[in-house]
DNA sequence: GGTCGATATGTCACATATGGCATAATTTAC
DNA sequence: GTAAATTATGCCATATGTGACATATCGACC
């Protein structure tokens, strides 16, 4: 499960600093990394429940299907502005957002 | 205090579309703007308590004051990238930026 | 096997965000 | 008052993110 996390950052073009060692993380780049990474992970599980394509999702952004692709892969080259675009354009909220950055277990229902 | 808000939004670049009304907003582009609006009155709050300058901050995330003044002013050319590593800077948390995110009054104490 | 819809990956020209600098405006301390 | 510190604003060269496209890979179905 961590392991999982571990691989699929580094697939994703996040070799920070130069050392490239995931355990020289400083605190603030992995909560930075993480935080990311949550949010790609609920844009696709948002998306799917949605029943929408990336292809689908691109066009109500005015994006292409292979940056959406980028964007639930947590590729470096995304930032943090089209993440969020991309979940309100599933109908996510500020709270919707919040919840899903916060770490697990730490917020309610409002 | 609803105006206060306009008119900050107004002076930051936000003329958003065309039309360029503050009540042409659409729901996401609202929320947008507004979660880019907390995060940057949480981000001077935190460096105010922390004691720190625009210009501290700056050099502990490899910036400049001006750019710090921009974060804070919710500067349009201002990307969620560097104000979440601002944030994180004044030792903020996920939670805390969570917390900063969601609309008053939705989260707890973890 | 093959087709088809969806997703992933690589590349590139162009747009936007960036740090840095100068300088103006504001606040704070004397 | 005014000098010093801090913050705000404007500008620019360059770095980084962007949409678009081509193409590869995957999965479901036949």
């Amino acid at each position: 499960m961590e392991e999982d996390k571990r691989r699929r950052l580094e697939e994703s073009g996040w070799k920070v600093g130069s050392a490239a060692d995931f355990l020289d993380l400083t605190e603030e780049e992995a909560a930075y990394v993480e935080l990311r990474l949550a949010l790609s992970e609920t844009l696709r599980e948002r998306r799917m429940e949605k029943g929408l394509t990336q292809e689908e999702l691109a066009r109500r952004i005015g994006s292409s299907q292979s940056r959406v692709a980028k964007m639930e892969a947590s590729d470096s080259t995304v930032s943090l502005d089209l993440l969020v675009k991309g979940l309100l354009a599933t109908g996510a909220t500020r709270g919707d957002i919040a919840a899903a950055i916060a770490p697990e277990g730490t917020t309610r229902a409002a």
